[in-house]
Order: structure tokens, then sequence, then C-alpha cells
DNA sequence: CCAAAAGTGTTCGCTCTACACCCATGG
DNA sequence: CCATGGGTGTAGAGCGAACACTTTTGG
């Protein structure tokens, strides 16, 4: 829009926005997303209101810390949902985006996070009914998630700081729903050339200990095609 | 949100919301994007503020239909743009869509628009500088657009009624920016199954006449993998 | 020595790519 | 008959899927 044209007639009213994110983690072999109270007895995802002067990805960051005491996630926006029936009192615009964190990060956070009702992860598969659409945005969050595994390395954005490849296959598994076979699973992970040895073992069990492996470049995302 | 937690607290008020819309047409070769005067000078997409009971997708399909005198186009959402200085004089949300139209709906369509200032296509390799972020959303938007015609058939909405393999070719070769092997895409496209015979032929220059295909389901976009 | 998970290669089928010539028509 | 675009098949490479046994450790 033209500066000129800036000022909405009657009828085009401004609305107000909410950011609400769609936290997966994978822990316990389940991929699960984390839900908090909402005051209407349904749970809902984190989020609320984006301030009249703050970037939308910023406020969906600030809610989550607000709401889970989490920072430095991977965020990425999935889809803006703007029925106006979409909320039965009035009418709110919710900028959805998903969000991926190690359990172990989560583990330490969700100690630390003493304030507010305290959110719960919930296995995707077996979810209550939600506030307004959010069980739909956490659909097509799935979706979208179970689609990038196929083409980029968004899912080592679920890892610790140092893993074994079990623990990456079970991650994989864990979102697509299926297992996948070993060797086809290390040699594809391996051939990306973005995880790296750190000379260290798992020695976890009585069996034999398993490498240890961690990105080469945390945080960077590659899309393979 | 739940009900209760309805009324943003200071600072948190509400926000003008605009759709704007990427529309894309392959004509004379060439990849195209439909750009109207802003009132500023520069061109902008068209689009404008949604109305406050309005479903988002429906606002854009209105000011497509206002600014362009155009309906029944392929619309997908293609993502929120909220940074509080898109716009310098007040901060605006631009829900962007991209959509596509055949060139021949195209021309009868601008044909039979007659008010306001007169949209122009505009080639996407040599676009003028757009208000605001607008050529940011083009450029997100091509990008997606040529994503997508490597694992479904949304390419195919470009097309008319019927139309030749040699025409499918090149609207894939406009948007790409590189050739393609003739026998490789038409082996590919006949092996889809989405697309029939009619029968008829276009007998057009001194040469072999082509057959027409259509689509088996026109409007239904799949995908492949 | 036993249980449990880690680690490791090869084969097969399919898909994608590269590539060149004849056909039908209009002028 | 000539110029123009329409129409067609095959061979080789690369990629992904299927598949089983040996190794190392702790108890």
């Amino acid at each position: 829009m033209s500066v000129i044209e800036l000022s909405p007639t009657p009828g085009e009213g401004s609305l107000p926005i909410t950011t609400d994110v769609v936290l997966f983690t994978v822990s316990e072999q389940r991929l699960r997303v984390l839900l908090v109270n909402g005051d209407g007895g349904a749970r809902r995802l984190p989020g609320g209101f984006a301030r009249t002067d703050e970037d939308l990805d910023l406020a969906a960051l600030r809610h989550l810390r607000a709401e889970a005491g989490l920072s430095g996630v991977y965020l990425e926006q999935l889809y803006t949902f703007g029925r106006p029936d979409r909320h039965p009192a009035r009418r709110v615009i919710s900028v959805a985006y998903y969000a991926l964190v190690p359990a172990a990060t989560v583990a330490i956070a969700l100690d630390d996070h003493r304030r507010g009702p305290l959110p719960e992860w919930c296995r995707l598969d077996t979810l209550p009914p939600l506030s307004l659409d959010h069980g739909e945005i956490v659909r097509v969050a799935h979706e979208r998630l179970a689609a990038k595994l196929e083409y980029s390395t968004i899912a080592l954005q679920l890892m610790p700081g140092h893993f074994t490849l079990s623990e990456l296959q079970r991650v994989y598994e864990a979102i697509v729903g299926e297992p996948l076979d070993k060797r086809n699973f290390r040699k594809r992970m391996l051939s990306l050339g973005c995880l790296e040895e750190t000379g260290g073992q798992a020695r976890v069990g009585r069996h034999r200990p398993a490498k240890l492996y961690r990105l080469r470049a945390p945080g960077r995302v590659l899309f393979t095609k």
C-alpha cells in the first residue's frame, strides 16, 4: 500500500493480531508439542498478542519465553489463520509459527520456569481438544515439519550439543511415524556433510558404545536438491 | 487465545492488515506479474485493507477483482510480512498471496476493466522498484512458485482451456528461466496422467499442427512424491 | 558367555538425463 | 521443395530401497 492510501475506510479497521507457536520436541521417542492452559479450560498453544511496534517473529519468541521460559529455539513462520469466525467472541488474526527445540534444552528451561501455569509436553498422537483452531494449526505444522524432513536438515535443530546416530534416527522416526532402515539412514546423514564426530563416545548400557556427533554449523539448515 | 484473554493490554492494540497479491501469468514467453499504480509514484502489488469481518483469502480476491477485474484465479497464501518499519508512515501487516492466471483470461479481463488506473503486466526480469517491500514479496513468491514446479502440477493453473504441449513447455521454461528438453518434458507431463487430448489440433503457421490437451481435473493441483 | 545396541556394503530397480531424426503443414 | 515447429525412443548414470551379520560392551 502506498502512503496516501493508508487510512482504512469504514469497515476496514484494524484487527488484533496474535502469534501462536507450535513448539515441537522429541522426548521418550515421541514427537510432542508444548501446550499451556487457556483460561476457558481448553489447552492452547503458547502465544498471544503482538505489540503494535513489535516484529511478529519477536512477538512469537517473547511469548515463548514468557510462557515456557524458552529462548534460542529454531523458529519459522507457518501460516496466517484469519477466518472471521475462528474466535467466538471477537475476530483475531493468528500468525502461526512452528519452532523446534532439543529435549535437553527443554528439561533445563522448564525446571527454571517457575511462574504461571506449568506448560505441558503433549504427545502429538494423543492431543486433547485445543482452543479455537489450534488443533488445526498443529496439524498443519506437523505436515510441514514432516515434509521438510525430506528435503532439508531441519530435524537437526531438535538435537542437543552432541548425540549419537541412533538418537538422531529415533527423532526422525518419531516425526515421520514409521521405522527407518539403519544403514540407509546413516549413509544419508553422513553424506550430507553437516555432522562431525566429537571423538567422544556414549557409554550407556551393557552394549557397544556409540560415537558422538555434533553439528558442523549449528543453527544452519541446509536444503538438499 | 482464549476468550478471557481477549482484551489486549496497552501496547498490544490492533493493527491494520492488508492483503497483497503477486499475480503471475506467462505471456510472450515471459513470466510476468501484475502491477498497479501506487499513489506515491512507485508501482505496487494489487491489494489493500482487509475488512474487519472478511476472510483474508476473500479480501485478496476482492482487491484482485477491483484492481484488475479478474476472478477465478488460483490463489495461495504466501507469507505474512510484518516488520514494524516496512511502511514509512504507519505500521501495516501484509498477508501476502500469490495467484496464477492464464494469459488468455487476462487479455479478456483487462479489456473489460475500464475503471481506475490500468494495471500493467511487468516482466519479472525487468521489474521497476516497487512500493514498500513489494519487491521482496515478489522475490519470495517467485522462489515459491519455482520450487512448487518441481513437485506439483501448479503450473497447469497458468494454462487456458486447451493448449499444446509446446505451449506448456514454454510456460515452464519462463518460470524456471532455462530451456528444458522436449522429449523428457513431454514424457513427464503425460505420465502425470492429468492431461487428456481434446482431439483438436492447433493449426497455426506453416508447419505440422499440434495436438491440443486439456486438464482432466481443472483447478486440481497434484503433488508428486 | 549372554544380551543388547553399534556399526558396516552390496545388489537391484527405477528414475532422470542426454541425445537426433522424421513428420506434417503452409507458403 | 523448403522452412518451421511437432512428435518420438533408447542407453547410461545416479539414487534410493531392501537386506544380515559382526563388533563391542556390561553384567
